[in-house]
DNA sequence: CGACTCTATCGCTGATCGTCGATTTGTGAA
DNA sequence: TTCACAAATCGACGATCAGCGATAGAGTCG
């Protein structure tokens, strides 16, 4: 286990809206519980490596490897080259907009109709 | 259109924690645009029957009628047979419920940090 | 240079998904 | 009963997914 880098995310432009392909895009990242697991793995804002997420999963590198592309794809992991290594860090702001954006699939009544009719 | 009946959800239990593999499950349900837009087309708590959902999309009946027995078996509509009829409407709390577990798999650092390590 | 490490990609398999038309089921009306 | 209608289900097709081992490529260390 290597001295962990600074944050990934930290110079990224923050996401703000999504349309309905790329939250049906985030949402197909998010379908397998394996991606969710590697997901939750990240403490906060630590970067980690491929080696040792493999580690805690209970799949072949390969394996492990394809999803770490699904989910970089999806913008829900952001990945950076170290030498022989890649360091993969949360896109939490992504993680964000598109939690706010299913809330606003669920808009509650009272909202909605202060909002005008 | 026929009168709409009141909110579907409003005598169902609230949803409170979501495990992994509900989460994926949900999320996979989500993981389509159609699926996205159906559940946009819900405006409030106002139940909708099929054959209106069906003429909002440019869909086959029988394709359509998937797309929401997927939903509905995420939990994420409600249905209610009423008549040659079927109403469908918004799970709300089950929405919200992944939304929050999301937020949960990105935990801000200083909230982290404040819970004690 | 060669040997080794780390990660990504390839090629393959079986499983699941998305779509449709056709059919079935269930309900109410004539 | 018979008919019409709403919605769900079936069967089939091509497309995509999840998993693995094997391989490739890039980097490091002697």
């Amino acid at each position: 286990m290597t001295q962990a880098p600074p944050c990934c995310e930290e110079n990224l432009p923050p996401v703000l809206v999504i349309t309905v392909d790329e939250m049906a895009a985030i949402a197909k990242a998010l379908a397998h519980p394996a991606r969710i697991r590697i997901l939750e793995q990240f403490d906060e804002c630590v970067p980690r490596v491929v080696g040792d997420i493999v580690a805690d999963c209970r799949l072949a590198q390969s394996t492990v490897s394809e999803h770490l592309r699904i989910l970089r794809e999806a913008n829900l992991l952001f990945a950076r080259k170290d030498g022989p290594r890649t360091w993969y860090c949360v896109r939490r702001s992504v993680l964000h907009a598109f939690s706010r954006a299913l809330d606003d699939l669920a808009i509650e009544p009272v909202l909605h109709q202060a909002s005008g009719h």
